[in-house]
DNA sequence: CAAATAATTTAGCCAAGACTACAATTGGTT
DNA sequence: AACCAATTGTAGTCTTGGCTAAATTATTTG
C-alpha cells in the first residue's frame, strides 16, 4: 500500500524538497553552536576587554561547565585558542566567523523590526531564526531594508 | 576585572535580552522534532491514507531506526499513537499541533516568496525558521503579507 | 502455501549539549 | 605569606537524535 494513491502530485514534489530542507535544518544546528560562541566571544572582547569562562555562561544561561566542554571542542576544531585558567581568544578562523554572523544577525534585527516587529522580539528571534536562513533570503531580507529608507 | 570597565551600557543591556534568547531557541529545539513529525505524519496520512515508518525516515532523510526511537518518544509524549508494525496515527493533541504547524508553515512560506524569495529557497528556509518564530513576528509576517495583495 | 522481499523492531554504539559535584588554580586582602 | 573567594577544570550522568546490525513480523509473489 506504500505505492498507490498518487493522486496529487505537487504535494509529492513539495515533501521531497522538504527532505533537502530536514538535512539543511541538520546542518544549521551543527554550526550552530560555534556560531553562538564566536560572536559571544567577540562581543565580549569588544565590550569588557576580555572573554571568560563564566561570562559566557551567564551570557547563553547555561553552566560553565558545558561552556567547558563546548571551548574544548572549538579548540580542537580551530576557532578558539584558550590556555589553561586563562581567558579565551579567539583564532582568524574564528574572528572571520564571528564577524559574518554579526553582520547577518544585524541585517536580520533590522528586518525584523522594519516589517513593525518591536526592537525586543527582534532580537529574541532573530538568535533563532539567523542560523536557517540562506544566502537568498539574506539577500532579499537586506534589499527591503534598503529599499524601504 | 568583571565589573569594570562598563563602558557602553547599550550593548550590555543587548546581552540581557540575548541570555533570553538563547533560551527561547532551546526550548524551540525540544519542540521541534515533535512538530516536524506530526506535521509530517499528517501529511502523509492526506496524501498517501497513512503514515509509515518508511515514508517517515524517507522524508525526513534519515533511518527507520531513528524514526522508530523517536516515534516510542511521541507516543509517550501522546503526540502518537502506534501498534507494533502497523502504521502511525496522531492524537487529538497531535493533530491540533499538526494544523497549527502547517498554518504557521505556510505563513512563512507565504511571506518570503512576498519578498522576493524563490518558491524552492522559501520552502528550504521556512523549514529551519518556522520553529524560531514568536506570535508577534508570525503576525507581522500575516500582515505583511495581506497588505500586499 | 511457501519462499522471498519488505517493513518494523530491538539492541548497542556515538557525539552534542545540558547538568551536578568535586578538584584545582588564580588573585586579591589581610 | 597565607587565606579565601572566585574562577576554571574534570568526572560522571542524562537525554536527544543520529547510526549499523541483527531479529522479527507482514506482505507479496511464484
Amino acid at each position: 500500500m506504500t505505492t498507490t494513491l498518487p493522486k496529487n502530485a505537487p504535494s509529492g514534489l513539495r515533501r521531497e524538497i522538504r527532505a533537502a530542507a530536514f538535512e539543511q535544518v541538520r546542518e544549521a544546528h551543527q554550526s550552530e553552536t560555534a556560531e553562538d560562541y564566536v560572536e559571544m566571544i567577540a562581543d565580549l572582547i569588544a565590550e569588557k576587554g576580555e572573554a571568560r569562562v563564566v561570562d559566557l555562561a551567564s551570557a547563553f544561561g547555561i553552566t560553565h561547565a558545558t561552556v567547558n566542554k563546548t571551548v574544548a571542542r572549538l579548540n580542537k576544531e580551530g576557532f578558539v585558542t584558550n590556555e589553561k585558567y586563562r581567558s579565551l581568544f579567539l583564532t582568524p578562523k574564528g574572528q572571520k566567523m564571528a564577524e559574518a554572523c554579526k553582520s547577518r544577525h544585524e541585517i536580520v534585527v533590522g528586518f525584523l523590526k522594519s516589517i513593525g516587529v518591536s526592537a525586543r522580539t527582534a532580537e529574541l528571534d532573530a538568535e533563532g531564526v539567523e542560523h536557517h536562513i540562506s544566502p537568498e533570503t539574506l539577500k532579499a531580507f537586506a534589499a527591503f531594508v534598503k529599499k524601504k529608507k
